[in-house]
DNA sequence: AAGACGGGGGG
DNA sequence: CCCCCAGTCTT
């Protein structure tokens, strides 16, 4: 079936210069070292929604920690949440240990090399589905992403909304024709190259663009129009209040967050929603003996933390407490840790540098 | 088709 | 303050 958008396109031509400009010009990763199709789809994982430059340390600590498929299998969830700690969106590595754990029980270790068998894998989808079987296992498959859109959306003067999840869809299916067949790695590993260097979001750098002659848009001079990306709906914001209470040893008493939802499993201090004009030391007094049944009495607030999300605010202010009465007992999901101990623990990127500066 | 799900950097 | 980023899962 004949591609409408690539009808009188040079794709042979186009092909090649990305290629060339990719296998000369791309960016020195650690992911980039190997082909081992475990260590692609743990690079894939972690650049979900995520810079470059936030990845390269956690993936080189990850691989330390996990080297092997085997060795993912094998950890506990606490130590890959802890290794995910900062990083955001931590079902992403729930969802590798449980796909990692089906590749070696069901695959004897290898990952799978058909984009059916791939896309079955717990969080693989249709992006890293193209994107590790082509640059791990070299086959011709898109792999489409934000920045695929964004290049595809200029070089073809494509004007669908990318906000909406049928777009994708159109792009593909231009890639199914479009990506090199001699080299997919390269082609697909330049597309997004290239939107990351040349092809940015604002003030794209056509001057420089290996492509620049195959551009529709460039030849028009609609690339900063481009692409259409409808707006989100704006943010709400909460108040809240958190408190670090302390026992007679001088413990900080921490919860586990719930299985599922946001930051699922992850550590944090008591909290509590609360309204405009709330009395926040009598409303954490209140919850921590009715909820945690402990008496305590709240000495101040130590801080104000701005937590942001893409869709919500909540506005913390956190206070100190001490034990008053008896404290009660440890469960699985509570804890009395010694400061020197906070650190073995995965938080919230706020609550972890407040925890930082307990002392 | 729309929401939920993190966090950091840039204009 | 808003947008963006090597997306996926759930409803």
């Amino acid at each position: 079936m004949e591609q409408q958008h690539l009808r009188d396109f040079n794709s042979t031509g186009f092909q090649i210069d990305l290629v060339n400009w990719f296998l000369e010009n791309q960016r020195d990763l650690p992911w980039r070292e190997s082909k081992d199709a475990y260590r692609v789809w743990v690079s894939e994982i972690m650049l979900q929604q995520t810079r470059v430059e936030t990845v390269i340390p956690y993936y080189q600590a990850f691989m330390r920690e996990f080297p092997t498929a085997e060795a993912l299998a094998e950890a506990e969830e606490d130590r890959i949440l802890k290794a995910w700690e900062g990083l955001g969106y931590y079902s992403r590595v729930r969802n590798l240990q449980t796909a990692v754990r089906e590749v070696v029980e069901k695959y004897n270790g290898v990952v799978p090399d058909t984009r059916e068998e791939i896309s079955t894998l717990k969080g693989v989808g249709p992006y890293t589905a193209g994107a590790i079987l082509s640059i791990a296992y070299g086959k011709p498959e898109p792999a489409v992403d934000g920045n695929v859109m964004r290049v595809l959306s200029r070089i073809f003067i494509i004007e669908e909304d990318i906000a909406k999840p049928a777009t994708r869809k159109i792009f593909e299916k231009i890639l199914y024709e479009l990506v090199s067949k001699e080299n997919p790695s390269a082609f697909n590993q330049g597309l997004m190259e290239l939107g990351a260097l040349i092809c940015t979001p604002t003030s794209p750098g056509c001057l420089l663009c290996p492509v620049r002659e195959h551009c529709r848009a460039n030849q028009k001079g609609v690339q900063a129009e481009l692409p259409i990306k409808s707006k989100k709906k704006k943010q709400t914001s909460k108040q809240m209040a958190a408190v670090v209470v302390r026992n007679e040893k001088n413990e900080v008493l921490i919860e586990k967050r719930p299985e599922t939802g946001l930051l699922a499993r992850l550590w944090q201090v008591p909290n509590i929603e609360t309204n405009i004009g709330d009395n926040q030391e009598e409303i954490l007094s209140k919850m921590m003996l009715e909820d945690f049944d402990v008496s305590i009495k709240v000495g101040g607030q130590i801080q104000q933390v701005e937590h942001v999300f893409s869709h919500l605010i909540w506005n913390i202010n956190v206070y100190e407490a001490v034990v008053t009465g008896k404290a009660s007992a440890e469960t699985a999901t509570r804890k009395w840790v010694k400061t020197s101990e906070i650190e073995q623990y995965a938080f919230q990127s706020h609550i972890r540098r407040l925890s930082n500066s307990l002392s």
